[in-house]
DNA sequence: ACGCCCGCCTGTAAGC
DNA sequence: TGCTTACAGGCGGGCG
C-alpha cells in the first residue's frame, strides 16, 4: 500500500468476468439446482419478487456457461438463461457445502442437489441476477442483453470494419471503449491499459484516426484484454476480485498506466498523471499517449 | 449524438 | 481519537 495516495478499486471487467466463465464450466455445468435462497432483494430487482426469481430455477438443470461482455450467462435444461452481472464489488463463489461460513453481503445461494453450493456476495450491490425465459423463435437468447456491441475477444472482425465503427462515431476515445453499446466488457481500467498500449489519448476523437492508428488501436484492445485473461484478471490493492475460488488474478503487475499515478512510465520513464473524464480517473502518460 | 451529471451502494481513507 | 466527508465506479436515466 503505498503512503498518502488514494487507492483506486479493482471492478470486474471482460478479463475477470471471463476467468469465473472458465471455472464455472468445470464447477457447475451438469448441475441441477435444488434451492435458491435469496438474502437481500436487491439483488434480483429485475424480478416482481424472490419468490419468482426462486420459481424460473429450482429444479432447473445448468447446460452451459457463456459470457456477453461483463455478463456471466449460466444456460438452463428449459431454454432460460440465469444472467449474473457482478457490478463493482459482486463475487461468485463456490462452497462445497452448506455448512461454510458465509461471507458478508451474501445475497444469494444456489444449492445443487449432488451437493455443494454457488454463492453471490456483493457488499454495494451494483451486480444482480435475473433470469431470462427462453425466447420466442427468432428472439436473441437475453432479450435484456439485446443493446450489447460487439465482445472483443469472441466478435473478431477486420480492422477496417472496426475503422468504420469508430468512424461513425465523434466520441472521445475512451467513453466510446467504455460505452457498451459499442464494444461490451471494457471498463474504467482496461480503457486505460488499452489506450496506453495503442500509444493514443483518451480524449482523441474517434474519428479522427489514421489507418494506422485504428490498428494499433484494435491490436491493442484485443491484446490487452487476452493478456490479462491469461493471467486470471487484475486484483488491485483492496483485492475486490477474487475468481471462483477465492484467488485473486495475476494480471494488476503488468499495468503500465492504471492506478499508476506519480509513478514512473514504464516506456519512457516520465511520470504517470491522472486527469477527471466523466467524473472518473483517467490514467496515461502524455508523452506516449498522443 | 454526445458529454456530463445524478442516484444507487458500502468500505476505506482523508480531513478536521 | 472520533466524527464527517469524499471517493471509488457500472449502469440507467435525464438534461443541455
Amino acid at each position: 500500500m503505498r503512503w498518502g495516495m488514494r487507492e483506486a478499486e479493482g471492478m470486474p471487467e471482460l478479463p475477470e468476468v471471463e476467468t469465473i466463465r472458465r471455472d464455472l464450466q468445470g464447477e457447475v455445468v451438469g448441475r441441477k439446482i435444488k434451492a435458491v435462497e435469496v438474502r437481500n432483494g436487491r439483488t434480483v430487482r429485475r424480478h416482481p419478487s424472490a419468490k419468482h426469481f426462486r420459481a424460473r430455477l429450482e429444479g432447473r438443470t445448468v447446460t452451459s456457461i457463456g459470457r456477453s461482455g461483463k455478463y456471466l450467462l449460466l444456460g438452463l435444461d428449459d431454454g432460460g438463461t440465469l444472467v449474473v452481472h457482478l457490478g463493482m464489488s459482486g463475487q461468485l463463489q463456490r462452497a462445497k457445502s452448506a455448512k461454510e461460513p458465509k461471507a458478508p453481503h451474501t445475497h444469494a445461494v444456489i444449492s445443487f442437489t449432488q451437493g455443494g453450493q454457488l454463492r453471490f456476495v456483493d457488499p454495494r450491490t451494483f451486480g444482480e441476477l435475473f433470469v431470462s425465459a427462453a425466447p420466442a423463435e427468432g428472439e436473441p437468447a437475453v432479450p435484456e442483453l439485446a443493446h450489447l456491441g460487439f465482445d472483443p475477444l469472441e466478435d473478431v472482425m477486420s480492422w477496417e470494419k472496426f475503422w468504420v465503427l469508430l468512424a461513425s462515431h465523434k466520441a472521445g476515445l475512451k467513453a466510446l471503449l467504455m460505452d457498451q453499446e459499442f464494444v461490451a466488457g471494457i471498463g474504467n481500467m482496461y480503457a486505460d491499459e488499452i489506450l496506453f498500449a495503442a500509444g493514443l489519448r483518451y480524449d482523441r476523437l474517434s474519428s479522427s484516426l489514421s489507418s494506422q492508428e485504428v490498428r494499433r488501436l484494435y491490436r491493442a484492445m484485443v491484446e490487452t484484454l487476452a493478456e490479462a485473461v491469461k493471467r486470471r484478471g487484475s486484483s488491485l490493492a483492496d483485492e475486490q476480485y477474487r475468481d471462483l475460488f477465492g484467488e485473486v488474478g495475476d494480471y494488476q503487475g503488468q499495468h503500465q498506466a492504471y492506478d499508476r499515478e506519480g509513478q514512473a512510465c514504464r516506456r519512457c520513464r516520465s511520470t504517470i498523471v491522472r486527469v477527471k473524464s466523466g467524473g472518473r480517473s483517467t490514467y496515461l502518460c502524455e508523452h506516449c499517449q498522443v
